[in-house]
DNA sequence: GCCTAGGTCCCGTAC
DNA sequence: GTACGGGGCCTAGGC
């Protein structure tokens, strides 16, 4: 729980004020918002430059940085985490600076004034669980494969060959080798491209009949042409389902499945 | 500029207290700032539980809703813009629902401790611009001359001359000699100066036609009007295309290893 | 370090 | 509306 003394909330603070706070809170990897009137500019792999506006910038322990307009999703400047950060004044202004490298890359930030300054020690601990993801649909195939077909049985699953990664391969009820390539979304054409190079290097590979299945919850209609004229095929499998399949079969793990 | 009474800001604020302020944000499209104790569930494509813990909560004017830990860049739940907001009380507990159509999702932050509640009206008219670096630019035209014209050849760049260094000089496609100067902004009279400097040496040099070429987004009217007395010539080239130009000739090297 | 691939990707754009 | 590609994508995992 938070004490009081972790907990900096300022209205309107003076420059100087925010300056020392904010470098102390750097040193001691603090999570800062700051509220106000600022602009930024950011070089790197591109560059942009934001004029004046008011904004909320978040600066988080690891060093992520992210600056938030009154809109939208997605923050307009920011820099992922491991930056290297500095406060300081110039022009009656305050100037944070978040540098990283590799690529190398400068976000800083221009306030002429601050609304609100907070610093607070985040404690969070909290598990997250995320359900109904790919991995849980390749989870569910191995436990399941009739879900791709009556008589498949996988034999490894994430296996690395020239061109990628392959989510399943197996063999069917006729020992034909199979590859899978699950998409937890509508598969478009991308998904089959990805699919056929697959399929095409390992025939290549092994000089024998490969067959390629894409799974997932559904295709689109061009993708789905795509699919037929390469003589691959789809399976309709749906992410929920697999998630039910994986609570039944809690216990066992994946990596269980094969030893 | 911020008015009082368009800013809130309360430090460990009651549960009503912040249940009332929050409704009458989202009625009146503010934007607004949670730091407390929370858990998360997130029921849509996929579902995801996240544990108590403390997090900042930001919910912006369009309806766009996110959760921040005190690590990474990326929220670990959230809404994009659009979506329905309520704000309830149970169990001691205020709950915030963020409910989207299209896809059908919903994201529930429950908390149980709230230590800042800010809420604010703000103003951000400030244009974002997104820039390549000259050099990028020049790269995209080293790569695609026809950023240029029509049978445009570049011969080399960044080439010595005795006033400095021309950025590329090629041949057009009935042999005469052409020399590009690149501005990753709108240009001005110093960037034609700059570009006559070069023909008017090379001219001498050479004693041959030469044709100055100023590349650049835009060109102010001053600059136009001094680059058309100077029979040079205005080509414009947007830096964004030309950021895209060099992201697919990576892209292209790496996929051709494939093919 | 590079490369591969997923994401509740988000977002714009074309059809 | 759906589909497709791009992003300063970010992030995780393998080599």
């Amino acid at each position: 729980m938070q004490d009081s003394e972790h907990i900096i909330i300022c209205e309107n603070p003076s420059i100087n004020d925010v300056i020392a706070k904010l470098n102390e809170a750097f040193n001691e990897r603090r999570t800062t918002i700051i509220v106000g009137s600022c602009r930024v500019d950011y070089h790197g792999r591109a560059s942009s430059k934001l004029e004046y506006g008011e904004r909320i910038v978040i600066i988080k322990e690891d060093g992520s940085v992210l600056v938030h307009r009154s809109k939208g999703y997605e923050p307009v400047n920011w820099q992922p985490s491991g930056c290297v950060l500095q406060a300081l004044k110039d022009n009656d202004e305050l100037i944070i600076k978040a540098t990283k490298r590799n690529p190398s890359e400068t976000v800083t930030i221009f306030f002429d004034r601050v609304y609100l300054l907070s610093i607070f020690k985040l404690i969070d601990e909290g598990k997250f669980s995320l359900y109904a993801s790919e991995e849980d649909m390749q989870r569910a195939i191995l436990i399941e494969p009739t879900l791709i077909e009556e008589g498949f049985k996988p034999i490894d699953y994430e296996r690395k060959v020239e061109p990628g990664f392959i989510d399943i391969y197996g063999v069917d009820k006729n020992g034909r080798m199979v590859v899978v390539e699950i998409k937890r979304r509508t598969a478009n054409k991308e998904a089959v491209l990805q699919l056929a190079k697959y399929v095409e290097y390992l025939r290549k590979d092994l000089s024998r009949e490969v067959r390629g299945i894409l799974a997932a919850p559904d295709i689109s209609r061009e993708a789905n042409h795509l699919l037929l004229s390469l003589k691959l095929e789809f399976r309709r499998v749906d992410p929920k389902k697999c998630f039910k399949i994986l609570k039944k079969n809690r216990v066992r793990k994946i990596t269980d499945f094969f030893k």
